[in-house]
DNA sequence: TTATATACATAAGAAATAGATGTATATTTG
DNA sequence: CAAATATACATCTATTTCTTATGTATATAA
């Protein structure tokens, strides 16, 4: 799969668990690729998950209890989906509102005025 | 120094560059300590920058080109004043373009109404 | 038949940061 | 006056997170 994110990766970081908890708390179940395929298109292409980041995030946020897993066979090919714990759901809550208020901070500093800014 | 972040450390990942050029395109020069005080009071201590983080991201910068220094006495003491250079303004400008459209992106995928994040 | 899409996954290495530690001076407070 | 806190620089180790590359396999479209 080629890949070309449309910002620095750098951004990225620190959002894939909170992304991957959002879209499941509004789907019963979804799998890896077809996360990808929803981050993209609700993202108009912009955002691109890669393999290496999902699948390990993916791991552990099973292995921390938020996720739960079931192998589907479809056709000849196996589908894992993944659907939120109790835990995982209070836990998306959580990491949504954090982004929010960290963004809302994030604002702040980027709107500020030269004013505003003066060192005493 | 002692350290509490409020928001999962995660979150500042990537956007601590964008934060520094952006408070220097604000002010002519800042030194190290000040730039982690200004952030500070901004966002009314909801984000704390860390020595080992600054400091080698500072260095980055200049290592870079975006960044020049003057070291000044105060007193019995050093400070280290860093200071744009024209590319480093031109870097600035574009960093925060992209975290803000970056944090749009985001916006349509956590699914907020619209008027709680409205940009201005 | 060849490329692309679907679908999982791991492994090596890079990059960024936390947290601890170190050095030193200045100022405030009990 | 002694002790704590603030100012001011910096480095180092360990950890986390992600990129990039690679691997396996089937299905479908050009």
């Amino acid at each position: 799969m080629y890949i070309c994110p449309m910002y620095s990766k750098e951004l990225l970081k620190g959002t894939l668990k909170t992304i991957i908890l959002k879209l499941l708390s509004e789907n019963d179940r979804m799998y890896g690729y077809q996360i990808t395929q929803k981050v993209k298109e609700i993202t108009e292409g912009k955002i691109n998950l890669t393999e290496g980041a999902l699948y390990p995030a993916l791991h552990k946020l099973e292995a921390d209890g938020l996720l739960t897993t079931e192998k589907i066979e479809v056709g000849n090919r196996i589908r894992k989906y993944y659907t939120l714990t109790q835990s995982g759901n209070s836990s998306a809550k959580e990491k949504v509102e954090e982004l929010v208020d960290f963004m809302e901070t994030l604002k702040a500093i980027i709107n500020i005025s030269p004013q505003k800014l003066a060192w005493s």
